[in-house]
DNA sequence: AAAAGTGGCAACCGCCGCGAA
DNA sequence: ATTCGCGGCGGTTGCCACTTT
């Protein structure tokens, strides 16, 4: 066999390259008919000059009833994002999550269009601290709020960074926020990682649950409160917790990633700024595993922001990439297909 | 207007795992 | 236990259209 080519291919007059719209038709005919059965002999039973691995690959990612097609949508890139944080380059599981798109075209979207967006970001953020338009976004609240990891992820903006325009910094008060009034420093040292310290809240579960006691609570000109740049979700203030379970690390692209669980369900996972992931390693090997805890809720804000600065330049009419706004963080997000009922449209 | 650069995307390549022989 | 065929997958290539210079 002729190097390079396929078991399936060594026979003689396999055409290669473009399917013909021609070949397209002879193609559907015959699964659409008969199905596709085994690969290997539908070139022969529908007339073909084909390997049947180019027909099985030219049937999935082009001619099956049920693609999509068409350009992707925010909500559908949002979480092609928010997947591969979850799964890495599995880009068939992630097309699982993704009706009407076949892998082919999740990977090319995303090595054509979000790994350079994601790269521009990763560049700009690390020049950033410029909060400049931030209180002009129009917020979505598809997020799930992720309080909990958004204190392990962003170390809190530096005292001598600028506010978002239309913010004024409040005193913390604690009595709004009864989980963190009673909280033991722990003696986990992140000075060593220029990092802000870290602490440990004992639950009623007796479960430590990592929080950071820094957060920046921030009062808009109406009175209420932003929360790390984001608003505050009803839960925040007196409302029932909600379960949740942080389990199961695991290592993908070297970095490590939690899985958050509510109620029973998945609703995220979260990889992380590596200096932080070392310094909660080094105190506590590793994320606990298993906690159950009650929480407030947050909305990671942060999160959509970068996902509608991302999208806007999918949207740019120009084909080549344009500087991102720089925005106050940037780390994985999640969005939440089912919003909670009582959480605030901002 | 033409050449060079760039992005999008279809298709190919090579590897892997699985099941049957 | 080994080999073989096959489906499936992720990485990569190459073509084409569009944009920029």
């Amino acid at each position: 066999m002729a190097p390079g080519q396929h078991t399936c291919c060594d026979k003689k007059k396999i055409k290669r390259g473009l399917w013909s719209p021609e070949e397209d038709e002879k193609l559907i005919r015959h699964i659409s008919a008969y199905g596709h059965g085994c690969w290997s002999a539908v070139p022969r039973l529908a007339g073909l000059q084909r390997c049947g691995k180019s027909c099985r690959l030219r049937w999935i990612n082009y001619l099956r009833p049920d693609l999509k097609r068409g350009s992707f949508s925010p909500e559908e890139a949002a979480l092609i994002i928010d997947l591969h944080n979850i799964l890495g380059n599995k880009w068939a599981q992630i097309a699982k999550h993704l009706p009407g798109r076949s892998d082919n075209e999740i990977k090319n979207f995303w090595n054509s269009s979000i790994k350079k967006k994601l790269m521009a970001r990763n560049l700009s953020n690390s020049a950033r601290s410029n909060f400049q338009g931030l209180s002009s976004m129009n917020f979505n609240s598809y997020l799930i709020p992720t309080a909990q990891m958004d204190q392990v992820y962003i170390p809190p903006a530096a005292p001598n960074n600028p506010l978002p325009l239309g913010f004024d910094q409040v005193n913390i008060n604690t009595n709004l926020i009864p989980a963190l009034t009673s909280l033991p420093i722990s003696s986990l040292d992140s000075s060593a990682y220029n990092l802000p310290p870290l602490a440990w809240m004992a639950s009623e579960y007796h479960q430590p649950q990592l929080v950071d006691h820094q957060q920046q609570f921030i009062k808009q000109k109406d009175n209420s409160i932003f929360i790390n740049g984001g608003p505050a979700a009803p839960q925040y203030f007196n409302a029932p917790p909600l379960m949740r379970t942080y389990a199961d690390t695991s290592v993908i692209n070297g970095l490590p990633k939690l899985c958050e669980m509510a109620n029973g369900n998945q609703i995220g996972m979260y990889s992380s700024v590596p200096p932080v992931l070392e310094a909660v390693s080094k105190g506590f090997s590793g994320f606990p595993s298993g906690l159950y805890a009650p929480e407030m809720q947050v909305p990671a804000v942060g999160h959509i922001l970068f996902i509608q600065s991302l999208m806007s330049t999918f949207n740019a009419s120009s084909s080549h990439s344009q500087a991102l706004p720089l925005l106050p963080c940037s780390r994985p997000f999640l969005l939440n297909p089912n919003q909670p009922s009582g959480w605030i449209n901002p």
